[in-house]
DNA sequence: CTCTAATCGAGACGGTACGTCGCGTCTTACG
DNA sequence: CGTAAGACGCGACGTACCGTCTCGATTAGAG
């Protein structure tokens, strides 16, 4: 008899996390404990950790899923020759799960949800990574991901929210593109191994 | 007797300070506990509340001249007309204060770090806000922001750091440029339809 | 198709009392739970609720026979003209159950057996007291209930037991003989000033 | 700054021996739990723990005297050569303490005592043993810390309590002389070591 | 020999107690 | 009188067991 087809144990799980959502658009990760998100859940305490190992857990249930898509998207808006219509699939995507989105991004997570895509982003990475680009793979991912969540939390915080075009726009034009065509200006020619020239 | 200036006070207060430093440099900032600060400091429970109200309030008086500064810098990395040169002051500030902002950046602060980057960065920002830019001013700052400090993070996270040059180089060529010279695609006329008027 | 013939219960009955028996040489009563006895038994958690209401029940199942059995010699013991064939036929008796016995007392149940022991005692020593004795019957009782289990608990913790001639010699001239034959001491007439006529 | 005289130290450590023998008197020594014990004490659940170490503590804290005390009157009473006075001596104590040694005794703390009461006296008498003695010196022992419990604790418990002399009475003819005055019966004389005679 | 009803295991579930930890406030004693 | 030590109430932590319950899968014995 399998938990993730007792009904029980469905219905709870939903219970949980649709509770852990409703809180997260109140207030921070930090501040909610595990007895708030019971009482909301109005399951018992117990109960609680018979499905989660902490409130981490719960909220990575709710969003791996959703980062995974995301970063797929991402990569391929930046990867792809149309990087407008990456950009827009994009957006398109996050506007269609708009709620969900709001509630990781705009409540409490953000920093949580960033650190895992950044995290994952990275993973992903370093399978394809070219040891001697210019600039380093690696920097460059980041400043792609974190530009990315910070982007996107900008976007669904606003009261009237950019159109996905022009979000879109800002999107391949302030991230995508200037990492991409990153190139060494040619004044720059040997490089230092060990930074002499710090200090 | 001002508190401030009672030499016992002093004395608490620096030591309080440097314990914290030390412990962020091996465990991330939740999992530091008053307690714990107490104990490295060598200093009584109660005395830590007489002159801070929270952890935070120690990394605050820390950090918030330090950030500060690093704004200025990269507010004159951003505006100058020789990008270049700010660039290389605001790496060389770093690096010339660099036992503390690894501290900072690479121990278990970053994210509160961040916040409060980008709190201040924005607050300074609203006061010389053109309305209508494009990109919109807001974002441009949330993103220079982040990526900024994204970078050096990075920076200080290298075991072999890059020179202060090839970091100012990356600085400026992904991410200060970029944003200045961001416009509007002459391409873009037509409205999204779902969501109009953005504005 | 009655509970108590269907095999199946009846196997689960025997493995549970058997596991309890077991578990009791190792552990006290107190430290012993439901799911460790479901472990040692290899049986359901919820079997266990299905035929016993708790662990006291289990025990009362296993010992009641034999309290009542005991109390039976003891009595005889106790009443007979012959009271060393009495003893000896008691602790023949314990002797013949020593497994069991020893798990009962000097496990970790020895508590609740001189409970259930001495209850029972009073119960049936109720029916036949003589209101005027002395010394009072119902103290009669419980003395020699409560020296009887403490003699055989003594006896069954030995590493090498007393030949059971010597424990009922024990039996006979410390507990049952002087019950028997106490009688008021002559000297006694005046009466206590403070709490004077009891009874 | 010791802990044993903080005055607020003292009074919590008061107010919890209190409300412990308060709920004693109501229910036995297991149901009672460290939630109950504060809240009857008025005194916050963690404090609890600041100052025992469990409930058993608590017990201790409050019967350890007590109980040695008992154990010197009833040596003194057994050993003398006026047992009648020392038996006197012993209930007279007890009797000055009634309130204590009710809850104590009546209450559900009746086997905790007991087990303490014979561990005690077993670790006295230990240092006293004449190996060759008849009966053994350890079940001699056994028998009269048993019996002694439970004719105080009977006497404890009447509504119309004996008298002190008429207890002490019993206590002399029915547990002290029977075992001091016990000598192995000339019939028996050669010993078995491995008692052949058992099955 | 089949079918139907019980018993079985597994474990979900809401509770409550456990003992520990950190919080922020408050007494207390000492220098 | 300021400072250190730590008592205190609070509430979260994660774990254990309680007793009840739901749920499929055997499995026994009646037809």
């Amino acid at each position: 008899m399998r938990t993730a087809r007792d009904p029980r144990a469905v219905r709870t799980r939903e219970a949980v996390r649709n509770a852990f959502l409703r809180l997260l658009e109140r207030e921070p990760l930090e501040q909610i404990s595990i007895p708030d998100i019971c009482k909301e859940a109005g399951v018992g305490y117990t109960t609680f950790y018979r499905h989660y190992l902490a409130k981490e857990t719960v909220l990575n249930e709710v969003a791996a899923e959703e980062i995974r898509q995301l970063i797929a998207l991402a990569m391929s808006a930046t990867l792809a020759t149309d990087m407008r219509a990456g950009a827009v699939a994009l957006f398109t995507y996050v506007d269609d799960h708009r709620a969900l989105w709001s509630a990781l991004l705009t409540g409490g997570a953000e920093s949580a949800m960033r650190e895992e895509f950044m995290r994952l982003s990275r993973e992903i990475a370093t399978k394809r990574a070219q040891p001697k680009a210019w600039p380093p793979a690696d920097i460059a991912i980041l400043l792609i991901a974190s530009s990315t969540i910070e982007l996107l939390s900008w976007w669904l915080r606003q009261r009237k929210p950019l159109a996905i075009e022009d979000a879109a726009e800002i999107y391949e034009t302030m991230i995508v593109r200037p990492t991409i065509y990153a190139k060494r200006s040619t004044a720059r020619r040997s490089r230092s191994k060990k930074r002499p020239a710090s200090q």
